[in-house]
DNA sequence: TGATAATGAATGAACGTTCATTCAGTGAAT
DNA sequence: ATTCACTGAATGAACGTTCATTCATTATCA
């Protein structure tokens, strides 16, 4: 319901018949309509980002880890759109989850993202002396970018087909050199 | 007031009380609460395209134009950060600005990457080959996780100074080679 | 039968919107 | 110069709707 109507627009007794259960039966578990978003937020994270990190520790080198973390996030969003909906749109914008916890979420992922730069900084297949801030950035940006797009568009197209050449882009810009 | 509570905790009573009006009175200039909204939308993105545009335009070749492109945009982000906030938070995502209308900005701010890249390629400075939709995702998402994380944090650092770095990991990539 | 879970109608607060009323400003008439 | 009628912008109290939340009642189960 949140991911068709939005947090704010769907409501209580929209997801009550959602669930099959009467009204006052949401208030037996949860505190109120905003815990509802943030369990299932916290829920999926954890979820999502024990598979983000299988993905990106099966692969041995830094490029091979990278295309495995885009490719694992793109497949995640993809197989749950409802989800994609609620995490690009609701929970990390709105603020209807604890923005202390959103903003951990995104670190989780960035501190992911520096670990696979520094590897490759030490393979030597990742350029050193780059602002490190703003390279996560810039690799969390793209993706999330493609998965807006995708989302907006109504999940038309396949989004994990986009890993590969998103990740090759990442390594070798855009320049002719 | 929209940038500080978010459009829909804001009321129509503290917008006419910022505005030094009674309520009865904003409804004699706008439709409805999304009327404010959709206006404030329009009106900036009108102001703040025709600045890219002139950006773009003083530049000879496409990494220039790129790096105007990106200096200008993150310039009129940082100028006025409640614009940042509602266009990052409110107008691109939520429903209250017709979405129609969200989808024609990003087509044009799409369609100014086009533009440099075809330039690019026959200037020889920029890659052949590549998907053209991906490339401009890759971009445009960077430069909105850059902005994102600057309203996150309270606008503190300098936003403008991030461009060229930003600009040269587009044309460069982090792999060394 | 006692305990626990579920129900859904009732409640009331919040808030967008309306509209009868006010009143400063303007110009015509005396 | 003074009065008077008119205008239309502004007002803000009142209205009506929406909806999250509560709780007395009912059903289920061990």
């Amino acid at each position: 319901m949140f991911a068709e109507q939005g947090f704010h627009h769907a409501t209580i007794s929209q997801v009550a018949k959602e669930a099959g259960v009467a009204d006052g039966t949401i208030y037996l578990y949860f505190k109120n309509k905003a815990d509802i978003l943030s369990h299932f937020f916290s829920y999926k994270t954890r979820l999502v980002f024990d598979r983000f990190r299988g993905a990106v520790d099966e692969a041995e080198n830094a490029e091979d880890k990278l295309r495995n973390l885009i490719r694992r996030h793109l497949l995640e969003f993809q197989r749950d759109r409802n989800m994609a909906v609620v995490f690009q749109r609701e929970a990390l914008l709105a603020r209807y989850v604890n923005e202390e916890y959103v903003k951990e979420i995104t670190k989780m992922y960035l501190d992911i993202l520096e670990e696979i730069i520094r590897l490759g900084q030490a393979e030597g297949t990742i350029r050193t002396g780059m602002p490190s801030g703003l390279v996560k950035r810039y690799i969390l940006g793209a993706v999330n970018e493609v998965i807006n797009t995708w989302v907006v568009t109504g999940g038309k197209h396949d989004l994990v087909e986009m890993a590969d050449p998103l990740v090759a882009l990442y390594f070798e810009g855009i320049g002719s050199r």
